[in-house]
DNA sequence: GAGCTTTCGCTACGACCCGTAGCGTAATGC
DNA sequence: GCATTACGCTACGGGTCGTAGCGAAAGCTC
């Protein structure tokens, strides 16, 4: 969240409701325009507020649709399912339902592409979205190796390459085979992809 | 390629060589701008064109960006190593090479993500970019089959998923890894990879 | 309630980029 | 030479950006 109230603070407060406003709004903008039409301007007539009240709260259109985006994936959990390739492919249809969504598809992608210019753009992705989704990935491991599933890694650096592996593996795949080549991630694919992973190309 | 002279025309033909320098003033100005500050105009001044001349072949920036980043794509080869994870490295590494270009990462992810809204810019994406890497993908595997390294399989619509399957993954987990997780997608990193894809995760 | 502080809505503004129209000129085929 | 098309150049209306300035509103402290 780009606005954050100061404790100690004297003065009008800013209004929450105004944040969850026009985060709604750029939702909805995103859906009917997607990123390249979506002007702060429609933004704030969308949520009922003054232009110049949105660029107090966002530095501009970029940071605004990740903190947009970026609610989308607060619904991801992890469920526990007793096995692992089940908690796998839990996890990856609940990734694939938000990617889905037209407003995460043409958001996200801009974000990601802009970030690859600037580093305060890439950190709040980074804090935003992706760290929320990589501890998913080493809490379904760490469930996975007490349940013998997988092989314990003593060695903590590499544990920590090993979770980042893995963490490209499944989010890539989901997003190349949702936003690149368009087909949509549905139970079927999620099946194969899991035994893939698990098993290997070579084990059919 | 946007423009194309028809045969049999007549008048003053397409100057081969604008194409080429709007082109290549497009990567440049990716590299120094970025997707989002790149303008039409100044990639014109650039290439020493017109203005209109740019228009006259290309529809938007989407088009022109991708038609500009799809060139970078062109030198891809498959390598014949003799093994399959020998060929996967090889490919990948080319593949991460193209990614870590300033060119390729801003302006690919902003041409997929429009490309969720606009269905022929879908379509030129997925032909000028996508398809090539897919045919590697589908030689790759036909090698691989004949070595006996890989099962056959004779039902020929569940071997098109299967390549779909493996394209998406191999190439979502190179881009995720360059653009999303922001780190090189170098030689220790293939190879992990690789083992991964083909032995499974459940094998170490 | 008085006074202070900060936010809010509104209007207006210069700057920039877009995409096109119009015109004269250059390059090709017949 | 003649028709045809591409090119360079200029100019333009339209839209968006991001900011400044103002008065009013909403809190807090005393």
């Amino acid at each position: 969240m780009q606005s954050r109230t100061p404790a100690g603070r004297t003065g009008r407060p800013r209004s929450a409701a105004a944040d969850a406003a026009i985060l709604a709004a750029t939702r909805q903008a995103l859906v009917e325009l997607g990123w390249s039409r979506l002007t702060l301007g429609d933004v704030a007539t969308r949520a009922g507020v003054a232009k110049t009240t949105l660029y107090r709260r966002w530095a501009g259109k970029h940071e605004l649709v990740v903190d947009a985006v970026a609610e989308l994936f607060d619904e991801l959990e992890l469920p526990d399912s007793g096995s692992l390739s089940a908690d796998i492919e839990g996890v990856v249809l609940q990734f694939a339902a938000i990617l889905a969504r037209p407003e995460a598809k043409s958001g996200l992608m801009a974000a990601v592409a802009e970030s690859t210019r600037d580093d305060a753009l890439r950190e709040r992705v980074r804090t935003s979205i992706v760290e929320r989704q990589k501890r998913l990935v080493m809490e379904g491991r760490s469930r996975a190796q007490s349940r013998g599933e997988l092989p314990p890694e003593p060695d903590p650096a590499e544990a920590a390459r090993t979770a980042d592996l893995i963490f490209d593996m499944v989010a890539g795949a989901v997003v190349h085979r949702t936003l690149v080549s368009g087909q949509p991630a549905d139970e079927e694919w999620v099946r194969s992809f899991t035994r893939v992973l698990l098993q290997g190309l070579a084990s059919a």
